[in-house]
DNA sequence: AGGTTGATTTGACATACGTCAAAGAGCTGG
DNA sequence: CCAGCTCTTTGACGTATGTCAAATCAACCT
């Protein structure tokens, strides 16, 4: 093996950019990140966001959601639990409907750990 | 059986982002981000980007990866190859050896699918 | 050639994930 | 209060995913 690097738990001081190339990730950052990403990496749950944010009002309830993308409501309240634990989206109770709306500064964070080269 | 995944770019040729406020995604579009970003959203592949890009040349071999991320050589291989089929890493041989290092376009790509806001 | 080192593939395993039907929980209106 | 609509949870199922050991491939050495 040529060389050993440094493990990568011994790093870093956790500034700005978190993918930038001045500073390796420890794993529990990784983790962090990787959980938002997972977030979003289904079509179904990119679906739901696309619809949420064409939606004029910015929100929707389920059981309309659940058409939109021909499959069933406990599948879909499903998806939009993960969601909303990832912090992407926020749900709001109107009577018997549940209304939810997308959190743009979340999109807009996991955008900024994307961007390589900022600083 | 390797082959790579068509740039978002392509799969959806508008001139705003395919997550932008005034276009529902369709099934395919979103099916194409996933593959995407679930190429990503794992923390060791994020690990592993943030190791290519902290290398002073730009690019590390599977044989300093492994031992970085403390996972077997065959399984850091495996992540490397998701990540080369979703465009987000290139490799190139030299003697024994295979560097990888990272495409950034690929990651900037992803990004501005999270840009809502730009239009 | 044969041997060594690095990289990948194969096969197997456990776990996680997406999906649905059925059952439960919340709210509203008769 | 009960009936009905909406939403969520539970339980179950098949598939996908991350991981490793063992085998295989690739390039470099004597």
């Amino acid at each position: 093996m040529p060389k050993s690097l440094p493990l990568i738990e011994d790093a870093s001081p956790l500034c700005c950019p978190p993918l930038a190339p001045n500073a390796r990730l420890s794993a529990p950052d990784a983790l962090a990140i990787a959980q938002r990403l997972k977030a979003l990496a289904d079509p179904t749950r990119i679906r739901l966001i696309s619809l949420l944010l064409s939606s004029p009002t910015g929100e929707t309830c389920t059981c309309e959601l659940a058409p939109a993308v021909q499959l069933s409501e406990p599948t879909v309240s499903h998806h939009l639990r993960q969601l909303l634990e990832a912090g992407l989206v926020a749900k709001q109770r109107q009577g018997t409907n549940v209304y939810y709306r997308v959190n743009p500064e979340s999109l807009k964070s996991i955008a900024r750990v994307l961007d390589v080269d900022c600083c």
